[in-house]
DNA sequence: AACTTATCAGTGGTCAGACCACCACTTTAA
DNA sequence: TTAAAGTGGTGGTCTGACCACTGATAAGTT
């Protein structure tokens, strides 16, 4: 008898819960019957159905309205890959793996904006860079490139990296070197832009 | 007022988890305080710390043993896989988010690879293929190709994708595939071996 | 002394029930 | 007609109880 053969019951109703979805149909902003009415129809505890409902809620696939009830939510994986990345990172990296997932990220960050990305966008981002603190520079462009690029868990991922990154070092360059590179991606010259983008992980100025 | 702004009690254990472990650097195997120490230590109820750890639990950060105790263990994903499986699959703007990243990782993991990998390497990799499930070879050799490229970082990262992405699809070709693409990873050759890997994301065969 | 068995404390697994905070809705009062 | 108070259902949280399992200790047996 191996002692991973006992299905708890959280497991249990977990999978009553996605064979109820899947019945019913369910699809995005739909309705799951309350904590009492699963643990009744279930025949288990409501501990025991909530532990389950967290347990799907933290995955990310449900979302919780006190007072109004359970709701089937549009499935991103970022809420637990936040939390995974907590652990996963969790022994301290070397500087150097940081920062080379980091450019790798930025990177292709830089390819991939070239084709969503107009030159009034570029203008505008020039434009504000005037109110922003030199510090900020960096973490300010990359979150406007990555969140015109789209795709949200790329963003998260980088942005998971950079708040790590800034635990150990800092990217600081002047604001010239940065509208450089704005108009090197605003003419999709991808080797200069790489090459400015390469100079800012160096430490001298 | 927004609706999202209060935290649950359950997620505040979470996240005092997450400290305890990082603080007393904890890792895999060692054990974590018991549901009512935790609980006592927390301020709060034995359901919420159970809330949050049957939600760790689902995650596949750790293992719980009846009797014994709660245990951290390396990152697998439990039953989260097959239950993501049933939602994502029809979130296709995931699914390309997904595969979108993994492109990115496995694409540099070759560019890098390059640099640390000997001939004999290569050959002992496709050696080893013969014995691997065909289900299995492209997960296979990323394992082997990332561990090679030496970024631990960067290899949990894909590997958290690449667990992600097997609950929508899965990277299914014949073994001459990637026999061909190792090839050209020996001979150094860079733009043949990325496009034999692209090759690898579409479905037909 | 060596070995088996019984006991026990600690742990996770589960449940029932209570109370609170919140929301949508209805009823009531101005 | 409109504003306020009430109402029922919902999630959020806690308490305390009991069970099942484990490992170590104590007691008993050979």
């Amino acid at each position: 008898m191996t002692n991973s053969s006992k299905i708890k019951v959280y497991q249990e109703v977990l999978e009553q819960i996605r064979l109820f979805i899947e019945e019913h149909e369910l699809s995005e902003g739909d309705r799951l019957p309350s904590e009492r009415e699963l643990a009744d129809q279930l025949g288990a505890s409501r501990s025991s159905v909530r532990e389950a409902l967290r347990a799907i809620e933290l995955l990310g696939l449900i979302e919780t309205k006190h007072g109004e009830g359970t709701f089937l939510r549009t499935y991103r994986p970022y809420h637990s890959v936040e939390l995974l990345a907590t652990f996963v990172l969790r022994q301290p990296k070397t500087k150097e793996e940081l920062l080379d997932v980091r450019q790798i990220l930025e990177q292709q960050c830089i390819i991939r904006v070239m084709d969503h990305i107009s030159s009034e966008d570029i203008d505008d981002l020039i434009e504000q860079l005037v109110t922003i603190d030199e510090q900020e520079v960096h973490e300010f462009i990359f979150k406007q490139l990555f969140s015109i690029v789209g795709n949200e868990l790329l963003s998260k991922i980088w942005y998971l990296i950079n708040n790590f990154s800034q635990a150990s070092y800092r990217i600081i360059k002047s604001k010239s070197e940065y509208v450089r590179l704005l108009s090197f991606i605003k003419n999709k010259d991808i080797p200069n832009a790489l090459s400015v983008l390469e100079h800012l992980y160096f430490d001298h100025d």
